[in-house]
DNA sequence: CATAGTGCTTGCACTTTGCAAGTATATATG
DNA sequence: CATATATACTTGCAAAGTGCAAGCACTATG
C-alpha cells in the first residue's frame, strides 16, 4: 500500500481511463455490424469471425482459427458448425493427419463474408475520415505496441499485475 | 456494387481492421481486470461500472448511469441490485420525484473500488509505458473523434451505413 | 499393440440477455 | 378528484450463450 496510494486516491475517471475509452468505440461500432449480420445471416459474433479468418486462408483447422480470433476450442467448434450449417464453410478430414479438420470457405460464404465487409469497411472508413494522416500512421504504429502489452498482460493475470509496481 | 467493390475484393483483413484492433486491446485487458473483481467481490461487469460511475458522484439516479456507462436500464436495474446485496451501494427514495431513486456507493464500496482502480491503473500504465509523450497526445485526441464518431454510427444503424456511401 | 497424448466435439449445468409485463409514482384531462 | 397517460424503473421467464467434464477419433511412443 504504498505505490498504489495515488490511484486509489484520486479514483480512476471511467470516461477518461484508456481501456475504457478503447472499449467504447470498440463496442459501438460492433453493435450495428453485428445486427446486420445477424439479422441478414443468422450468423453469431464468433460465426462472423471465423468467417473472416477463413475467407483470407484457403484452409485452416481449428486452433489456427482460435489463435487468429482470441477465440477458446468450444467457441471455434460451435463456430464452425454454425458455418457449416448455413452452409457458408465445409469441414474436410485433413490430407495427413486426420485429426486436423480443414475448413475452408464457400462460395455463397464468400459472398455474405464480402457483403458484411463492404460494411465493416464502411465503417472504417467513416472513422478514418475523422484522422488526419499522422495520426493514422500514429495509432497504427502504437496499437501494435498496445496490442502486444496486453496480451502480456492478460497473458500474466492480475496477480502479477499487483506485484510488479516495483518491476519494470 | 460500385464503391464497395474494393472491400469486396480484397476483403478485409480481420488482424488489419481498426475497430478489431482496438476491441482486441479492449478485451485482453478486459479479462485479467474482469478476473481480478469476479474473484475478489463476486461483482460482474456491469456491477464493475456502475460503481464507477457512483464512485464520482455522490448520488445517481438509474438512467444518468446508464448514460454514463453504456448499459440498458435492465442491467443497470440488475447491476445496482447486486451492488446493494453485496453492500456496495444504497438505494435512497428521490426527494422530489420518489420515481428517481438515488444510488450511491458505501464506505466497502468505495474501499472495492479503490482496490480494483488500483489494479485498472495498473494496467494503464503498462500501457502508457509502451507510447512516447506525443503518442499519448495523439491518441488522446484522435479517440475524442472516435468516440463521437462512433456514437454517431450506432446511433443510425447499419441501414443508413449501406446508404451513404455518397454522402459526407 | 497397449498407452499416452493431441485435436476437436458433445452434453449438460450454469449464467447472462432480451423482452413482455408489472409496480410505483407523477402529470394531465374531463 | 377520478381517470388517463406518461415516466422510471423492476421482475419473471424464455432464449441464447458459456464453461467445463467427458468423450471420440486419431497419432505417436515405448
Amino acid at each position: 500500500m504504498k505505490q498504489t496510494a495515488r490511484a486509489a486516491e484520486d479514483g480512476l475517471k471511467l470516461s477518461a481511463w484508456l481501456p475504457y475509452r478503447l472499449f467504447l468505440v470498440a463496442a459501438q461500432i460492433a453493435r450495428p455490424l453485428e445486427s446486420f449480420y445477424s439479422e441478414t445471416f443468422g450468423l453469431s459474433q464468433a460465426g462472423w469471425r471465423i468467417l473472416a479468418v477463413i475467407a483470407e486462408r484457403d484452409a485452416a483447422n481449428a486452433s489456427e482459427i482460435g489463435r487468429a480470433c482470441a477465440l477458446d476450442p468450444f467457441a471455434v467448434s460451435r463456430g464452425i458448425g454454425q458455418l457449416t450449417e448455413l452452409g457458408f464453410a465445409v469441414r474436410r478430414p485433413g490430407k495427413t493427419d486426420r485429426r486436423f479438420a480443414a475448413v475452408s470457405i464457400t462460395r455463397s460464404g464468400r459472398a455474405a463474408f464480402n457483403r458484411i465487409a463492404a460494411l465493416g469497411s464502411a465503417i472504417e472508413a467513416r472513422l478514418l475520415a475523422r484522422l488526419s494522416d499522422g495520426e493514422r500512421a500514429t495509432i497504427d504504429s502504437a496499437l501494435t505496441r498496445l496490442e502486444a502489452e496486453s496480451a502480456r498482460i492478460d497473458a500474466g493475470g492480475w496477480r502479477a499485475l499487483l506485484d510488479d509496481a516495483s518491476a519494470p
